[in-house]
DNA sequence: TTATAATATGCATAGATGCGCATATACGCA
DNA sequence: TGCGTATATGCGCATCTATGCATATTATAA
């Protein structure tokens, strides 16, 4: 997966934003997080580590048992990235560079629209690069 | 699906998050985000109808074009939201609220570990609600 | 070293998602 | 009213995702 989409992808999922929810009060260790929001361990150990991978959690191990805690400044900086959609995340992948590109090139007059639509049409059905 | 997750769904797609980018930066048709990203007519429409969904664009039509802009206090809004999970999320789903209730009444000690242990393994095979 | 508890992971599967194709719909114009 | 262009959508399929089950791994203590 595109390293930047990792964050998005940790967050669509309600699993992962109830586990936040409750990270967001107290550190918790995997068990914890089970029997507070009534899921296995299987479930809690995997969303919890997804969430790690995403910068927004970390792990803290003592003895047998892991920690999560929320980090506070991943979730602050990510939204604030958010915020600010244009340049910042446009830095972060060169196919979001280019897509900038096109779009300055383009005039909207010779882009779609008249007498090129069968450019439209032809771009259309051109895919299968699913 | 959960009204409050449609936000999080709807950036967790490379194409969408191309067309925010894209968007941030001028007002397009359909035609145009199609081909300055270069994607299907099909794709185009069907992503752009997402992220309107979601709150983040608003689109306006003129004749036979429908042009989909940013809808930048949404993003604003969703992206300072997020950045205090707490709180503002509780508020959108019992099921939030009812976790951090769980969290708060179970002691650490008689959570889990220990002798407790077979209830969080009973919890655990209980399942098979997926 | 062996037993036990907590956590992680390989594998299989049901459900969700993304997208192309064909087609429907919306709109402007003759 | 009929035609061409732009956009939306029903359907089907390939792929991705989330999860349970069984099992492995890590760590503690006897």
């Amino acid at each position: 997966m595109e390293e930047f989409l990792k964050p998005f992808k940790a967050l669509s999922d309600e699993t992962r934003l109830r586990m936040l929810n409750v990270l967001t009060a107290q550190e918790c260790c995997v068990c914890e997080v089970m029997q507070v929001l009534g899921i296995s361990q299987t479930r809690a150990s995997r969303n919890l580590k997804i969430l790690e991978e995403a910068g927004f959690l970390q792990a803290r191990r003592d003895g047998t048992w892991v920690y999560y805690s929320l980090n506070d400044d991943s979730v602050k900086n990510f939204a604030a990235a958010l915020a600010k959609i244009t340049g910042h995340f446009t830095t972060r992948s060169p196919l979001f560079k280019k897509d900038r590109k096109h779009l300055k090139k383009a005039k909207r007059a010779g882009l779609c629209c008249g007498e090129n639509s069968k450019i439209c049409k032809n771009l259309g059905t051109a895919g299968g690069n699913r």
